[in-house]
DNA sequence: CCATTATTGTACAACCATGAACAAAAAACA
DNA sequence: TGTTTTTTGTTCATGGTTGTACAATAATGG
């Protein structure tokens, strides 16, 4: 009838990354308030910021780099195109896939937006020093690899920026 | 036809917050399929682990704590008080409020649920020294003051422990 | 005491995301 | 070549999340 050995939140690991999910989902509301005006959500943003970094990449390997399901953009990228941000040409090499480009119109709308995500970030990480937030990325980037290669073997691991 | 002044990615503090989205993204998403033997999800996991901490807490509160909105446990509390984890009770001062609880089966699925989530923790955040791991906390708890200070007076700031 | 306002939880419609089943195209292989 | 397997994208049914409108209860204020 004890409590157990210990609770998890006595674990110090544990109240950390807590803290690291709560920030994630705070800033996550707030970049969704801040892209209100342009009529644009977090997934749509992180859509357009591949595109415009990677030409021509194909909506499977999109996909894989966000992490998310291929039925995911095949929902999400004929809005894009319908409002003339996306372009989806099929590869003449390979006629199944299709290879998205921006249009200007998209290339002008993600950098305003990319504007506003990295204000945002830029104003709620300045309470950490360069140094600190250097560590943080880094410090990030190990759990990533050692989540994907310890135990995601059925998911790939696209993974770089953005 | 310049690239503008700089993109964001050139930015470290933009980069590295990036790192921390991903890292949330494949936490959730490794957890999501740990917890699958015990059938739940994150989010029944997060009310679960809210209730077990906090006895007699109200639908109210426990949105406010968990970033959500009210219909959403309007939707998942039916669902656990019928597979017999949780018991909702109206409060005999207050007959607007339901004060939650665990039963006996939902504190020992807690539990269990608990352990699988904070071995993970550990074992991803174990390629940090302890002294990373509290700076990586302590600069997202400042980030977390800094956003919902500066930013966000519409929702208020129902931040602690999971 | 009665009227107005605020709070708590619910119901419902809309939107998002996912996985499974599928069609088309390419690759592998005999 | 012809057959099988793999890859790419779509469709559809399902379930999760949100915001809005609503009913019940409480608090406020004449």
């Amino acid at each position: 009838m004890n409590k157990k050995q210990a609770l998890p939140w006595d674990n110090p690991r544990f109240r950390n990354w807590i803290a690291v999910g709560r920030a994630c989902q705070v800033m996550q509301l707030t970049l969704s308030r801040m892209l209100q005006p342009l009529e644009l959500k977090p997934p749509h943003l992180d859509i357009l910021a591949n595109v415009y970094r990677h030409a021509e990449i194909s909506q499977q390997d999109l996909a894989r780099r966000l992490l998310v399901g291929r039925s995911n953009l095949s929902m999400l990228l004929p809005q894009l195109e319908k409002r003339g941000l996306v372009i989806r040409q099929t590869d003449p090499n390979d006629r199944r896939v299709l290879r998205l480009s921006l249009t200007q119109e998209g290339r002008d709308l993600t950098e305003k937006a990319l504007w506003i995500q990295s204000d945002l970030i830029e104003r709620s990480m300045s309470v950490s020093s360069p140094e600190e937030c250097d560590l943080v990325g880094d410090v990030m980037m190990r759990m990533i690899a050692e989540l994907t290669t310890g135990a995601g073997p059925n998911h790939n691991g696209g993974d770089d920026d953005t």
